[in-house]
DNA sequence: TTCGTTACGGTTGAA
DNA sequence: AGTTCAACCGTAACG
């Protein structure tokens, strides 16, 4: 249970957890660094983690602003709510003839589904046979009686897979509920799932800043590298509703990576490369410390791990790395920009006005001086 | 060399 | 309580 057996190392030396996400740290760093011009096979390298990793994780910061992991686990929320039953059982009703395509049409219409949620030609017909099928010969007055306490709220067009109550109630008992995690509770960041499209951005441009992100998860970072993995299961889903619109876009959020024991160094570490790092220094945290896989051997993961040394080199005179970061102001071009125009630029390169302090599109400032 | 893509083995959580 | 399923994960490898 307590074993460090946790973790495994990939070819660049790194530690990973199989099939977790990896700890909002190290994805906040990638992003980070992204944005001050380093390429992503350095920091790949840097960090420790697969290029593909670091591809994705940019990919999706690029599309939807977060740096956070998707929701994992679940189930696709179910699109024949009771509300949903219940427009179709008044269709039914209204007219009994009423083929399923009609009616999959009509909540269309009707604006009780969009294109997204509305159920299935074939999950209607099953509606009405398993659901509904009886209504149509016990009664209407079943119908009317049957739902008569149920929300009749029209279905969210999208997922909006409102947790019911535990969820208001879980993030508010966190102090979350803004969508602020409080540092030290758990920042579950994660991009809440919204199908079908759990990446699907809305609002860039409104995203909070990736410092907010950063300090939310980076409150429950440390203290999440630093869980107990049996605590994981229990922080996770309990916090699974906490953090809320962390990106201040509909996404919500969930703590993935609350699983993964961080010793609050690796994120000085990290701070170190990048001196705006909203993940400071960290509170002990509330965390059962000590456990897991970037803490044991894992250690070396963050604190002996080359994010110092490595990093010290790449950070001042990574050869072919622009460590001065640019002028990033759009909120998704940073890797068209930055990573890739200041990436190539050399260092002093004109070019590349670097400003003592950048203020990164999503407000991130990310003071290149005090490296 | 870099990076996007994808198979793979894994975890997670709702049903 | 245990299983199933479909989501996600990061790595490794390919091109």
């Amino acid at each position: 249970m307590f074993y460090q057996t946790y973790g495994e190392v990939n070819q660049l030396g790194g530690v990973f957890v199989n099939g977790r996400p990896l700890p909002n740290a190290i994805r906040l760093r990638i992003v980070e660094l992204a944005q001050l011009g380093i390429r992503p096979c350095d920091i790949s390298r840097q960090l420790r983690v697969s290029h593909g990793c670091v591809s994705k994780i940019l990919a999706r910061y690029n599309e939807t602003g977060s740096i956070l992991p998707g929701a994992i686990g679940g189930s696709k929320p179910r699109v024949t709510t009771p509300t949903v039953v219940k427009y179709i059982r008044e269709y039914k009703q209204g007219d009994p003839g009423i083929f399923a395509w009609e009616i999959r049409d009509r909540l269309l219409g009707d604006a009780v589904c969009d294109k997204y949620n509305v159920p299935s030609v074939s999950s209607i017909s099953r509606i009405l046979r398993n659901k509904i099928g009886n209504l149509s010969h016990s009664g209407h007055y079943e119908a009317s009686k049957q739902l008569p306490s149920q929300h009749t709220l029209p279905y969210n067009p999208i997922y909006q897979y409102s947790y019911p109550n535990h969820m208001s109630s879980a993030a508010a008992k966190m102090g979350s509920a803004t969508g602020v995690p409080v540092p030290g509770v758990t920042g579950h960041m994660g991009i809440h799932r919204t199908w079908p499209s759990a990446h699907s951005v809305s609002n860039i441009l409104g995203l909070r800043s990736i410092v907010e992100q950063a300090a939310a998860y980076g409150g429950s970072e440390v203290s999440a590298y630093q869980t107990k993995m049996e605590d994981w299961s229990n922080v996770n889903r309990a916090a699974f509703s906490s953090a809320q619109s962390v990106n201040g876009i509909e996404k919500q959020a969930i703590d993935p990576d609350l699983k993964y024991p961080q010793p609050p160094s690796a994120l000085s570490a990290a701070s170190s490369f990048v001196p705006a790092c909203a993940v400071g220094p960290y509170p002990s945290s509330n965390q059962v410390p000590g456990y897991g896989v970037y803490s044991g051997p894992g250690a070396g993961y963050v604190t002996g791990h080359p994010w110092q040394s490595q990093g010290s080199s790449l950070s001042h005179s990574g050869p072919g790395i622009g460590m001065h970061g640019g002028d990033i102001h759009a909120p998704m071009p940073f890797k068209h920009l930055a990573a890739r125009e200041v990436a190539d630029r050399k260092p002093g390169n004109p070019a590349n006005k670097p400003s003592e302090s950048h203020s990164n599109p999503h407000g991130l400032s990310i003071p290149a001086s005090s490296t």
